[in-house]
RNA sequence: GGCGCUAUCGUCUAGGGGACUAGGACGGGGCCCUCUCAAGGCCCAAACACGGGUUCGAAUCCCGUUAGCGCUACCA
């Protein structure tokens, strides 16, 4: 099997995906992946490009056995191709210009009609082709579509079936001898020895033509596999506006690559058995191109962020360490030396992404860093002044208190108690606590919190939260 | 327009003529737990696009309608 991405934009989800079942076919099968770079458009290809395809593949574990190959240097072969079409009468030299089909295309529009490409080159005699082609005009060769029924039996679709007569003669050789995609494609397929072509459903219109190459190179066809398109959320496809389509994107969030791998297995493929956190291994001995789905998949983040979580409590917090000593340099926090292992041992549980952990893990080194979140700022408005006032209180009391009487019974008490008066949990309760407390998570060791509380800053807002303390209170 | 593909909860899906009162997961809602936020546990709402057949019986098979998508380039 190959995959064949062309090199004109990052890695899409949707060709990364592509890409994982070639892979999981060609390892539940015993096959080989080979990477093919069709790279026949210049104009839009660039090297940059196919780094970021390679170096995406790479994150997501998906191997290739051969390549990459650029289709690029195969022009001599596709040319071979196509003269050889020629030479049997099965092609012609097209000496039509752009000029003259965008011509036709727009009076066919105009009229209302359809347009077709009606085959006048294919009716010149050999005597005008020489003619013309002497006198230096350029020319592309087009393919001669016969009128036949192009079938085949898609290995997820079951049968599909196209009449030649419906495909217009499409050309195979531009005019500066460089193939277009659908020669290319065969041609390489042929040469490569693919025996199965697993790619997204948008092929499906160009697989007889394809067809009509094969049998007019008298080649037999491989078995075809048209996997489901993967949307965004509006049904449409997947673009910029959805927010992230590449898979440097998530990669950029803190997304794992097993989540993700795992993520886009299951858009378009399922297990059965309810199966949906899979290993490896797994994942390849249960995958068949039968258990593919026919419909369009949907990209939900929410999803995946959800699986990453999943993921991310399972992996050790030595695995986590150097990513989120990436992110918090580039938060431009210290780890001051520090183990981060407990911490994000501490936090991982609760994060969804690594960049979730690193902030976690952020607040934990730099309390300072903490800032009220949207739940927190309601609470405080409804809990009113006189409460902040009792909370003040309370917590004045807890700085001077010693290290690890911090949250002893009486205080525990004193919150709770303040909670009832308030109408309110003792969950509720400790939001806007822990926010006075420059965002430092409770459940923390006893000493490393109370070095939060001893921070001169973090009273100086304590007394600020707490200034009147008119109304008297549980605390 | 032509040709083709597709159609189960909002989303990913299970289902292959009776096991369907249509199952699971995400998301949503509720409750529990609780030293914040999370996480976790339990519960709830939520779907076979529509219309005809075939059959004793249809989410499952056939036809049509509708809708969505794809292709219709000297792009890939």
């Amino acid at each position: 099997v190959r995959f064949a991405p062309s090199p004109t934009g990052y890695l899409h989800v949707g060709g990364a995906r592509t890409a994982l079942f070639n892979w999981l076919f060609a390892r539940h099968t015993g096959g080989t992946l080979v990477l093919r770079i069709e790279d026949t458009d210049r104009e839009r290809s660039t090297e940059s490009h196919t780094r970021v395809i390679l170096d995406g593949l790479g994150w997501l574990g998906i191997t290739c056995d051969e390549g990459p190959f650029f289709q690029g240097a195969y022009g001599a072969r596709h040319q071979a191709d196509a003269e050889r079409l020629l030479e049997e009468g099965k092609a012609y030299r097209c000496f039509c210009t752009r000029e003259e089909l965008e011509a036709q295309r727009a009076r066919a529009e105009a009229a209302g009609q359809t347009f077709r490409y009606d085959g006048r080159c294919g009716r010149l005699t050999a005597d005008e082709v020489a003619a013309r082609t002497a006198a230096g005009e350029s020319s592309t060769i087009r393919f001669r579509v016969p009128d036949e029924e192009l079938a085949w039996e898609d290995a997820v679709h079951g049968r599909i079936s196209f009449q030649g007569r419906d495909l217009d003669d499409f050309v195979i050789l531009r005019s500066d001898d460089t193939a277009i995609y659908n020669l290319a494609v065969v041609s390489d397929d042929i040469a490569m020895d693919i025996s199965h072509v697993i790619r997204g459903d948008d092929h499906i219109s160009n697989t007889p033509k394809q067809i009509a190459l094969y049998r007019g190179l008298g080649r037999p066809l491989p078995v075809f596999a048209h996997v489901p398109m993967i949307l965004g959320t509006d049904g449409k496809k997947l673009s910029k506006r959805h927010g992230a389509t590449a898979v440097g994107d998530y990669q950029d969030q803190g997304i794992l690559p097993q989540a993700m791998r795992n993520f886009l297995a299951l858009l378009g493929w399922s297990p059965g058995e309810d199966r949906e956190i899979m290993p490896e291994d797994e994942m390849i001995r249960l995958f068949t191109l039968e258990s593919i789905q026919t419909k369009a998949a949907v990209f939900d983040s929410a999803k995946l962020e959800w699986m990453n979580g999943q993921y991310l409590s399972a992996l050790p917090a030595d695995e986590l360490l150097e990513p989120v000593r990436r992110r918090l340099a580039q938060l431009g926090v210290s780890d001051g030396g520090r183990d981060l292992r407990p911490i994000i041992d501490a936090v991982k549980g609760r994060s969804r992404t690594i960049l979730q952990v690193a902030e976690r893990v952020a607040v934990r080194l730099d309390p300072s860093r903490s800032a009220l979140d949207d739940k927190g700022e309601a609470l405080m408005k409804k809990m009113g002044p006189a409460f902040h006032a009792n909370l003040g209180f309370v917590i004045e009391g807890l700085a001077a208190i010693s290290p690890d009487q911090w949250l002893a019974e009486p205080i525990l008490d004193a919150l709770k108690a303040l909670a009832e008066v308030r109408g309110l949990k003792l969950g509720d309760v400790m939001q806007p606590v822990r926010v006075a407390l420059t965002g430092s998570t409770v459940s923390e060791p006893v000493n490393e919190l109370l070095a939060v509380v001893g921070r001169e800053r973090s009273l100086a807002r304590l007394r600020e939260v707490a200034s009147p303390r008119s109304e008297p209170g549980a605390a």
